[in-house]
DNA sequence: TCTCTTTTTACGGAAAACCGTAAGGAATAG
DNA sequence: CTATTCCTTACGGTTTTCCGTAAAAAGAGA
């Protein structure tokens, strides 16, 4: 089993259901920090004692506090430990229940588990850390028919990005424009408008912005 | 001290924390549930047995899952323990922190106590729990400026009817005729776009979509 | 009452969204 | 290679938003 596992959670309370659970486990060394900035201190220390930590549990969200941080959230702190050490073991341990986020998390950032914030939580996060352990990828099964492409409604990346930047109060033409910088395809604005249409069918919306209000409702974006 | 609690929330891990910090305290009978459904009736049986909770901590959100339940909010578990017994001590131990909500808590609901989840929350629960044995009530230092009423957005409810209408898809000419039906006024057209202009202003939005993905990520509709 | 201020309403032109049609291009099957 | 299909782009007309100006109505204070 891991014997020295990082914990990076900011409620305390979360922290401290984490340490006990994981002290059931067995694990030699627990470490915690409600800081991303302090958990990559501890394993930028624990390379340098070459003693690295096995296994990183981190959160997604932190919330932001009287202290200045260099990393604010769970995805630039999994993007630091990568930097590092692209092999570390690194389970998330979030409410987060948005597809294209997790998604994203084992695709680009390839995590190695991810535990939904959940009433049953803590038995499948021991189940993640045994799946880890010998080699295999965990999620909450609550979440698995996420990964599934088809289930997705037919939404991609780009229709993501698309309704981000809609909720971000760019019109139609800056969006093109943008892409067109961005070296993203489709970028006319014909084309940008077919798609936020398609979408407007999808959703069964009105108009754009009955559109993004769904979308949030949803948690797509 | 108190010697008879009972616990609603729906996480484990938070759940975990909360019994081991009351715990500490030296309470005789600490009760958990994970709905909000249980939490009543279990309250419901105390009574029965003529040995109430002396005090409930309750989160605000409960995530719905496949059970089917009648209380699925904070809100409402509290209106109905309320109704039971007026004086029944309750301690909100939630991450909301809209000051309109928690305003209601104390105002309308009664609630003796609103602790902030946060990275120093545990040890503030503590101090709560100590404030309402001793008969006064208690919010966590960092909300504590929300119930000063200053604390005025300026957006009252012809805004917020406003801004629901404008997520669901409505034009300004839909609504002016809706509100002169519903003798809501202003109704002119031009006032509407007026009202919603001031909004942007206030939210620093760049149009309506970005408006409404603003005060939905506020939470104020 | 009258005056001053604020709110509501009206209007008009520019910009953007909305929506249908159609042409151009790339990918694919036969 | 050709035909078909799907995706992208172009274009134009209608509707709605956007934003300024200004008049009418309502409210406040003396």
């Amino acid at each position: 089993m891991f014997t020295k596992i990082l914990v990076a959670e900011d409620f305390d309370s979360i922290n401290i259901a984490l340490v006990q659970t994981l002290q059931t486990l067995d694990i030699d060394t627990i470490e915690y920090t409600k800081y991303c900035d302090d958990a990559l201190l501890k394993y930028k220390k624990s390379i340098a004692d070459t003693n690295p930590f096995d296994l990183v549990i981190t959160d997604l969200s932190f919330v932001q506090d009287y202290r200045e941080v260099a990393i604010a959230s769970g995805n630039q702190l999994i993007d630091a430990l990568r930097a590092l050490n692209p092999n570390v073991k690194i389970l998330v341990y979030s409410v987060e229940n948005r597809a294209h986020n997790i998604r994203l998390l084992f695709e680009d950032k390839n995590i190695n588990g991810y535990v939904h914030k959940s009433r049953n939580s803590i038995s499948q996060l021991k189940t993640a850390i045994t799946h880890i352990y010998n080699g295999s990828n965990y999620i909450s099964p609550e979440l698995e028919h996420l990964l599934h492409k088809q289930n997705n409604l037919e939404i991609d990346r780009y229709d993501i990005s698309l309704l981000q930047y809609l909720a971000q109060g760019k019109s139609i033409d800056d969006m093109a424009t943008t892409f067109l910088q961005l070296n993203i395809k489709p970028n006319s604005k014909s084309s940008i408008e077919k798609r936020v249409a398609r979408l407007k069918d999808l959703f069964k919306a009105h108009n754009n912005i009955h559109l993004i209000a769904i979308v949030k409702d949803l948690g797509i974006i």
